[in-house]
DNA sequence: CGCCTTTTTGACATGGATCAATTGTTGTGG
DNA sequence: CCACAACAATTGATCCATGTCAAAAAGGCG
């Protein structure tokens, strides 16, 4: 992930902010349009290629952006290289920290990813204007917050197993909602995330994760098709697995 | 922690805000007096005592609350009792969720904690009408969110030595900053925390957490009088058992 | 002093990490 | 279409950090 061959970034071509795909679930849900003529004045399209690493951890931060599509990662590493990360970024969630220099995260693309980023200064100036697009802020980062807490007790307390199916719960909910629907027995869905991504997600490792997914098809909670296809026979045997409080939220 | 001795949370005089000690720090920070007479009129200040639960996690939370003095924590229960905590919310860190119905936590006290309540509907005004509030929401929920994601690195990742070291290195710097100044060499501090709530942070066992606490004893790492003060004769070393990245942000 | 809670320590079990080998998959050039 | 290289995933054998169970010490307090 960290150390994919290098491709540089590439610049797309101008998309206006009024034909932008997710501006509904975007910042910018509330502006009228001479506020978009003004975002789109100072706004930039790049994407990046699944492994290309976004913000290197310590790199100084002179944007701030929104994930349009695609999915990308924060991560942090201890000194001997052990690994862990410690969010996801999905459409709409926004890259960068508003007065703050440098980034305590390497953010990487786990997919292909296109973002729309604007120059920091700027930004800053439009927040400050808007409190509409501050509410919005707001509202994400008490999102993220709640699905960081979510991830912390995966993190501390789950087993292995109870991981890996969370992880699965979350895909498959996640693969849904795209869908507007809801999971349900018999769903079929792709992973999108290789073994070594999920361990980093899990705090486990490639063996442990692989092992696991073994297990759960020899128990029959699912059907593997080949190793990023799954199909969920019964989801309530995979949400029992996940080892969740009944009453417990759900999962980001 | 959960199943405290019941005593009734005590009302406690009310503390008008142009008093408040930590006015400055908290929401209110940019209020005009006129604004003050606002939130004097419908706040309320109660105090609870170490160990008695505040919210109960699936609760209905009805009002919006600062913390003004004391610890308290965030919790979450696996079904069989597996218990992590989730956040730790220091003056002037808020408790309730914007547009939340239920608490996904148990938040409860640490040592004795005095929180400064408002009604939720009457608050959620208040944020509407208070660009300034809104913003300090923002900025506190984006500090949580970094400290939650630190704490990932943590849980994930370290071993226990390491989860223990990076805990006491968090409550040094805590007890120096109330202090105005930074842990150095020879640093003394009392711990305020027990073994079974440092064990619900880390996401450890009691008897792990002692066993570190012996080990770091033994290795000369740490200085114990009681079980609840300690001496740290040289704080780099300290730092090093974290096993922190030296260009790590500073924990929370 | 005796009761209760907290902490420490010991003996042992085990889940997940580590190290290593094998198999499967994808892409590339002949 | 095959051969080969690079990568991804699986599986096996072993080790060790941490959990578990149990008992002993150390405080706190009426």
């Amino acid at each position: 992930m960290k150390h994919a061959p290098w491709k540089s970034p590439s610049l797309i071509p101008h998309i206006r902010c009024k034909d932008c795909p997710v501006r509904q679930h975007i910042i910018c849900a509330n502006c009228g349009p001479s506020e978009l003529e003004k975002l789109d004045a100072i706004k930039t399209n790049i994407t990046f290629q699944a492994g290309q690493t976004i913000v290197y951890a310590g790199d100084k931060v002179e944007f701030f952006g929104f994930v349009m599509r695609g999915v990308a990662a924060l991560s942090r590493n201890l000194i001997d290289g052990r690994r862990q990360m410690v969010g996801l970024l999905l459409p709409p969630d926004f890259i960068g920290r508003l007065r703050q220099e440098v980034s305590p995260f390497d953010v990487d693309a786990v997919s292909e990813v296109t973002i729309c980023q604007f120059p920091k200064p700027q930004f800053e100036a439009l927040v400050l204007s808007s409190p509409a697009l501050e509410r919005r802020l707001l509202e994400n980062a008490l999102d993220e917050l709640d699905a960081a807490r979510e991830w912390m007790l995966l993190l501390g307390r789950k087993t292995a197993r109870e991981k890996v199916s969370s992880l699965l719960v979350l895909i498959a909910r996640y693969d849904a909602a795209m869908n507007e629907h809801s999971p349900a027995d018999g769903y079929f869905f792709p992973v999108l995330l290789k073994r070594e991504t999920m361990a980093e997600y899990l705090g486990l490792t490639i063996e442990t994760v692989s092992r696991q997914f073994s297990a759960l098809k020899n128990d029959g909670i699912i059907v593997l098709d080949d190793s990023q296809h799954i199909c969920v026979p019964d989801f309530a045997m995979l949400l029992n697995e996940a080892g969740d409080d009944s009453d417990g939220g759900i999962i980001s």
